[in-house]
DNA sequence: ACTGTAGGCCAACACGTGTTGACTTTCCAG
DNA sequence: CTGGAAAGTCAACACGTGTTGGCCTACAGT
């Protein structure tokens, strides 16, 4: 039977709307937060109508739901040696960061999680099956248990005044004078005194 | 005349309820934000009619840059030792937020901020003419200008992910731990290698 | 007692939102 | 060719929003 390759046809035009949906509301999300994206709009990018968007994802909370299914790509810290793990995070993200902030989901996840329950807790998810678990492998269990929440609140900083308030004082710096400045300061918490 | 009696007691009648417009709008706008805060919410809040709000402020906007009057009380810093600059940083904001996270000015800016341009610009203009010149006077002119931005991050970035997301790797930490594992990396940005 | 005015309330408008259901078009299997 | 399902459009509902203007009420000055 050729149910197959009419499945697959089927399917992937669906498919391509979908994921045309997808990348909308992404792009929507991370520039604007939760309650300032409309279906609409997001439908308008996408080059369909609203009800689409509706069919393909339910509602407006599970479309933002779909839009979080995030992996940082963190790097594998175990190789590193410890004096300079520090300058790996802050360069790991810096990278991460330059390239495109407006899309990068852990912007967009931030954006939103200010205000929105549902962002926050998908970040603490987030927080607890990737950040926790590279820094414990790097760390060790305990110790990365005390200080990642520290190292966190360094790099998200960074984020946040960077590439979401863009203060100046801190979007001024390259990205070396950053990472000249910062490695230290998030070394500094990775080794107690 | 008795103009000034007659004055005097009209206006203080409004004063008292344009005072409780401002103190329920600043309690709305530091839970939700901006876009969430609802003018009828602060109206009813405060007890009287949401016009009464338009009679008083104008519009939503001018009503939000009224709740962001804000003075952030940061400490005299010119009689720290420079080896303990970090510490009365970190211990000031500690103190600050511990109060009542809720109303402080600050988390109300950063909660708006992130989505809202009009909030964003203030957040400059907080930094540039009370955070900037308080390091400046501390460190001097251009070494202030180089590393306020790092320091600020850093300080945010912990009234972030502590307030606002409420990372359970952060809030599980005490203040003492706070202090103790962050002033020495807030201190490593103000001491440079 | 009378009157003007400031303080306040009510009802409504205009608009944007998420969401729904009925209708049309596309397109492929038989 | 043709039927039927998948993909997509259209128009509308129900609701919450910021905002407006007209009306009422209390009270201070004469």
């Amino acid at each position: 039977m050729t149910q197959s390759a009419k499945i697959t046809s089927t399917d992937r035009r669906s498919d391509r709307t979908k994921a045309a949906i997808l990348r909308a509301a992404r792009e929507r999300f991370a520039a604007q937060g939760y309650e300032r994206t409309a279906i609409r709009a997001v439908a308008s990018d996408a080059g369909i109508d609203p009800s689409m968007v509706m069919r393909y994802f339910g509602n407006k909370a599970q479309l933002f739901d779909a839009a979080l299914a995030i992996d940082l790509r963190l790097p594998d810290l175990t190789g590193v040696p410890a004096d300079r793990l520090a300058q790996a995070l802050v360069r790991h993200f810096l990278e991460r960061w330059e390239g495109d902030p407006a899309d990068d989901a852990l912007l967009v996840l931030m954006r939103s999680a200010v205000t929105n329950e549902q962002a926050a807790a998908r970040m603490h998810e987030i927080f607890a099956t990737q950040v926790a678990p590279a820094l414990a492998a790097a760390l060790g269990p305990e110790a990365a248990a005390q200080r990642a929440g520290l190292v966190s609140a360094q790099l998200l900083g960074l984020g946040l005044t960077r590439y979401l308030l863009r203060l100046p004082a801190v979007t001024a710096l390259t990205p070396d004078e950053i990472e000249r400045g910062l490695a230290p300061a998030v070394q500094a918490v990775l080794d107690p005194a």
